[in-house]
DNA sequence: TATGAATGAGAGTTCATTCAT
DNA sequence: AATGAATGAACTCTCATTCAT
């Protein structure tokens, strides 16, 4: 049931759009923006290359709508799974799931997402990080401030403390490899998260 | 004297070829690899655009020498550091410090060094994880394996811990912005960091 | 109606295709292969520079493409001529006068099958040299099997004396002026040659 | 002894600029007049590449000078042979042979010589006729006209006469494949050329 | 809405040529 | 005489974008 908002979306945007932005994505995610080129994404889509400009402007254009997608599916994802748990400590646990889970079930998002925010240009750059903000709202609303309140975490400053959980959370994604295989184990990185966060006993 | 490594390798390179790959440098970091202009980058450096191609046989070839180059004196740096300090925790600390300073000092190779990793070129990516080896190496062999056998850190992975502490190294970097400022201090991650290495007491 | 095949085949090639290969021939006539400009060949077909890359994959290619073009254009006019007459002396006679016919009708295809065969490309020899392999069946098949069956030549060995017969063919298409004009007539040559395939008196 | 012709020369020219028409022939051979490599032909001659601007002020020079060199050392060794023969057939034989001989032991001249006959340029093709005015003089004066008077051929234009025999010469020249293997048999043209031309017994 | 032919700015690369040493 | 670093014009090829159909 994770989906009945992106059934909503799909309503919404007509099937070409968004078969134009799951080919853009691919082709984003194998060859960076300016590699991409915007004549095979709307081949690949299973459209002539004009068709793509009558959905996005430009490819300017095209990376920017892309880069709100991904964000917000990525939120949408996350934050489902994150309600799932009650306690700040589960909820913790299935942030990094949820995290490796998405990484791997949309690699080429993952991707998109991760050489956005590493990449050169500051308007992607900027406009992927104001697309992560609900998430980083999302750590410190649902998890840091329930946790220290319970007395289950230690005092600490919300804002730089979502900034370090979301900086470990890309590092997983970065640490996926082709194949979608981990090389850091979410559960490992959650322990040493929580040495961290937990009150000293 | 943390230059005197690079003194040396000044006399070896050709003046032409180390202004062409500090040029390279400035320009990659700004342009991404695939965006960057050869032709802009052998102007920026002095000298007439045919002139980048007595040195290098093509933009690839540029960038992967370019990526050794980074990360040679990346490590090289880092391991100057570390080497001042006798215990493992002043050498975490300094592993830190030394991490933020060489991005401050160095952004363009930062920025090169992290768009690398999390673009799209495995070559380049496969390219750069093999340059860093040399670092991974120094925090199993000069930080976690002492640290572990002096009863300062508990018993840990070495090697998925020095993966998590690139990826907070890595991250540090990420976190810098345009005027080179970080977002998250070195001193309050290394907190984090001890918290969750350090054996109960 | 010796044009109604071309007259299919322009229905079949698009114009544009069709006035690329013109130009192209003009150009590759002119400068030869490593000398001929791709551009200027597209803006004198009348297109812009980048036009050509819609038609052929790259200049390499297009050579490919003309040199099937001008062997299959020259073997079906030849064909035709020769089919025209009914006995071999007055074939072989067509023939050289169909060859240079061609030649001064068709001069920059003419040089450009000339520099090909003599050229340094091993790649543009093989496939001109294979285009021509029809004509030099003809020879055989047409010509002179039927004139040696018939008793009008002598016993030869048919490939060797058709290699033979293109050679001088080719030759009077070398001889042939910047202004069309032949240093070599067709029908002193076919006097020469009679003289050695007649059987003696 | 057909090499102290040459002998006298090599002590003319410097043996720097032998070698660079050495190496420049073979380069050319491969790579034709436009798709050579002067700065190759340089280093291939031993030298660096500034040097051959020492002793030729251009590419088009120096394959100015290689085209004097080829015919000239073509006409010397054809005259060299035909000279050993007194009567007219024999001469005649004596050529195509000494033709075959020449392109198979000097078969990056003989590429050069054909490649500029059939290409594009009408000033290297106009000089490389001019080099071979000798040999068609040669034809004239010491084969056809002895044999035309002595009535061993028939009574035929020197002048066509020589050019159809130059013509089959260069064809054989023509069908020397890669490894120096001729196509076309010497004594078989001989054969035929001489049914041309015989007085009808 | 969808198409795809045409466009032309722009990029990487080559290499003949110059010239200070 | 010999060198080789530097030059920059010129060339092949790519592709985002336009637009008539």
């Amino acid at each position: 049931m994770p989906r009945h908002k992106d059934a909503e979306r799909d309503q919404v945007m007509s099937g070409t759009r968004r078969l134009l932005l799951e080919a853009a994505t691919v082709e984003f995610a194998r060859e960076g923006y300016n590699g991409a080129n915007i004549n095979r994404i709307s081949r690949e889509a299973g459209f002539a290359k004009g068709t793509i400009y009558n959905y996005f402007p430009s490819k300017r254009a095209l990376m920017l709508s892309l880069i709100d997608e991904i964000a917000a599916s990525h939120h949408r994802f996350v934050a489902e799974q994150v309600g799932h748990e009650e306690d700040p400590v589960g909820r913790l646990r299935r942030f990094f799931q949820a995290g490796l889970a998405w990484i791997v079930h949309s690699l080429p998002s993952g991707r998109v997402m991760l050489a956005t925010l590493n990449g050169p240009d500051v308007e992607f750059k900027r406009r992927m990080a104001q697309g992560y903000q609900p998430m980083h709202q999302l750590i410190i609303d649902d998890i840091l401030t329930p946790g220290m309140e319970q007395g289950v975490f230690r005092q600490l400053d919300p804002t730089a403390t979502a900034g370090l959980l979301m900086m470990l959370y890309l590092g997983i994604g970065s640490s996926v490899d082709e194949q979608g295989r981990a090389r850091l184990e979410a559960e490992w990185i959650v322990g040493f998260v929580l040495a961290g966060l937990r009150k000293a006993a």
